[in-house]
DNA sequence: CCGTTCTCCAAAAACGTTTTTGAATGTGGC
DNA sequence: GCCACATTCAAAAACGTTTTTGGAGAACGG
């Protein structure tokens, strides 16, 4: 017994309201021509009812979803550390100030990454994209803007003719240097994050160029690509140790790096900062509680997130662009930075 | 020039094939009375032109999204660790071995929470709905129960007649309680989560029971609610010494109200471990950093986020359910919970 | 050889909105 | 008093699928 519980379409409202189905679906859309009393009483007998316009049937006939989508890469060391919360925060925020909904959707294996951008596209699922781990050669970008689809990212590729916010991490490669360099060092080794990414490539250029400008050389020897899983920092560091490289200081990709490679120092009786000075990156909340303080990069999440929304709420508006904006990190000093002291022969 | 990109449709695959629309239809969704061969040619002609069914035109008419929506409340402190993430992946691994698609939405604000849900539920934008942080009288859950909208709780409620899955809080706050006891304490201090939140009433109960089965009646001054915000582990252990409530150890909610609580016992001298035994909660990933290593319980999220898949499928497929799941957490044994020793006059 | 059942496919209806088109009414100028 | 125009709304088309309905032909039993 009972009605088999249709579902509450805008015919009822119209029939509430003794208006037409097109004259409710305008006054609920806020559009100007129907009178502020008639749009009254609408919203009003909406409200009652408790009547919201079926989200497949709306976008189906207007075309477009109001709903953005970020896709996080699972293995994104950012993902697990609560300023990448910030991020999707101010991601949010300017988004949902314009009326757009975030919609954050994983990538559980690299592979699937690009499938699932060609299915959120072609399936028409959201008006816009947004995704990190940018890479310099990157299929993704290349797809998206031959079809001209909306899409801002986290971080660079090689030609860069697209939207985007990135930090700077040649800087943060220059910066980490020179203060090692300025510190005494001159053996300095670089652990750098996958160089399949853009970014790590721009870290490992700013620690180049910063030995350049003060005439050291690069030694390939001192430069290893970490991963989170396969090559640890611990694995690094030994294999520096047992192949007697000789650093006296290391610039770490990432603070996750930072921390494995702090471990391995510890079994081979090196003080992570007295004898062996380090710089990481990220400011993950470990950081600060390890050892004496591990010296890193903090970087303004919360800001470079708000800047992606409204960089995607412009594009979104018919704003051209191409938008592009880098922002700094801070260098936050703590107790690895130490300068050169015992070190051996150079 | 050019045509004006009209939109890839299913007429056109039809046409390229030869068949009827319909037919291309029920060749693309697996249904059985079409022949091998026209499937064959069906999905070879897909493929090549690149077609894919909107998402709108088709949820409109079939009426099911094949989503499951997740909603994650913002200043939930599983969401900052990489456990948490674990449970995601669980989530979605099982999602999407059945055909679902996990997709995640932030409630930023407490307030938004129910009319995210409401949204979702109304405007049909997905199938099933997950969300944690439930509360003993949860006005989300009577809710969706009214309509019959299939979800699934990381948590219980009071009257718990619906699906969910839990981590056996009530035993946590036992076992942790009954340790302590063990080692010789008596004054032991509970600093809770937030206690709107079942799982924090739970782990009071564990707590108070310990004390009771021991004959140790609990005291009112040593049990303080604690928030990520307002009130924080820090200030309850001022809070504690000020008013010389006197106690031993103290068992945490979770691991960052212990951080904390170890940051204020630090600034007045004692340390944490040696002078005041502590057990926390969540196993985060500073945990094992952070002074001689809190001791803590650990969650198996990983298979919590299986299940709680699982189950939603279940729902989804007819199955009614209703489910529950409860899960042991395991205690790490580090460096905080240690015996009573130079204890004062008790 | 006829009637029945089964297999495979086509035509058309349906999903619930938004948008287009056009009509009715009122208003003002001459 | 008539025409032009603005305002406000109604009718109907359109969005791109899936589902329902039914029909043509093959297969099969008697």
């Amino acid at each position: 017994m009972g009605e088999p519980a249709r579902r509450l379409g805008i015919r009822d409202v119209a029939e509430q309201t003794g208006l037409s189905v097109s004259t409710v679906s305008r006054a609920l859309n806020g559009y100007s021509d129907v009178k502020l009393e008639t749009r009254r009483k609408v919203e009003a007998v909406a409200e009652k009812l408790g009547y919201r316009a079926s989200f497949a049937a709306s976008s189906l006939r207007s075309q477009q979803t109001n709903t953005v989508t970020f896709m996080v890469s699972k293995p994104w060391t950012k993902f697990v550390d609560p300023f990448f919360l910030s991020l999707l925060d101010g991601v949010e925020l300017s988004l949902q100030a314009q009326g757009y909904a975030l919609q954050i959707i994983m990538a559980r294996e690299y592979e699937t990454e690009f499938e699932i951008i060609r299915n959120s596209v072609e399936r028409g699922r959201c008006d816009g994209l947004l995704f990190g781990r940018t890479r310099p050669e990157d299929e993704r970008i290349e797809w998206l803007q031959e079809r001209g689809f909306p899409f801002v990212t986290v971080g660079r590729t090689d030609k860069s003719d697209h939207d985007w916010v990135d930090v700077d991490h040649y800087k943060i490669g220059y910066q980490a240097t020179e203060r090692l360099i300025r510190l005494g060092h001159a053996r300095i080794a670089h652990l750098t994050t996958p160089l399949r990414y853009a970014y790590s490539i721009h870290a490992l250029r700013g620690y180049r160029d910063a030995l350049d400008a003060h005439g050291i050389g690069h030694d390939p020897a001192l430069e290893i690509e970490c991963y989170l899983s396969r090559k640890t920092g611990a694995d690094a560091v030994t294999e520096l140790i047992t192949r007697g490289v000789g650093p006296t200081a290391i610039f770490c990709g990432n603070d996750v790096i930072a921390l494995s490679a702090m471990e391995a120092m510890r079994q081979f009786g090196i003080r992570p900062g007295p004898d062996m000075a380090l710089i990481g990156c990220d400011d993950i909340p470990v950081a600060a509680h390890v050892g004496m303080g591990l010296t890193t990069f903090r970087q303004d999440l919360d800001a470079l997130g708000m800047r992606l929304g409204r960089m995607m709420v412009a594009k979104l508006g018919g704003d051209a662009g191409p938008h592009q904006q880098l922002i700094d990190a801070e260098l936050i000093l703590r107790g690895t930075d130490l300068p050169l002291s015992g070190g051996r022969a150079e």
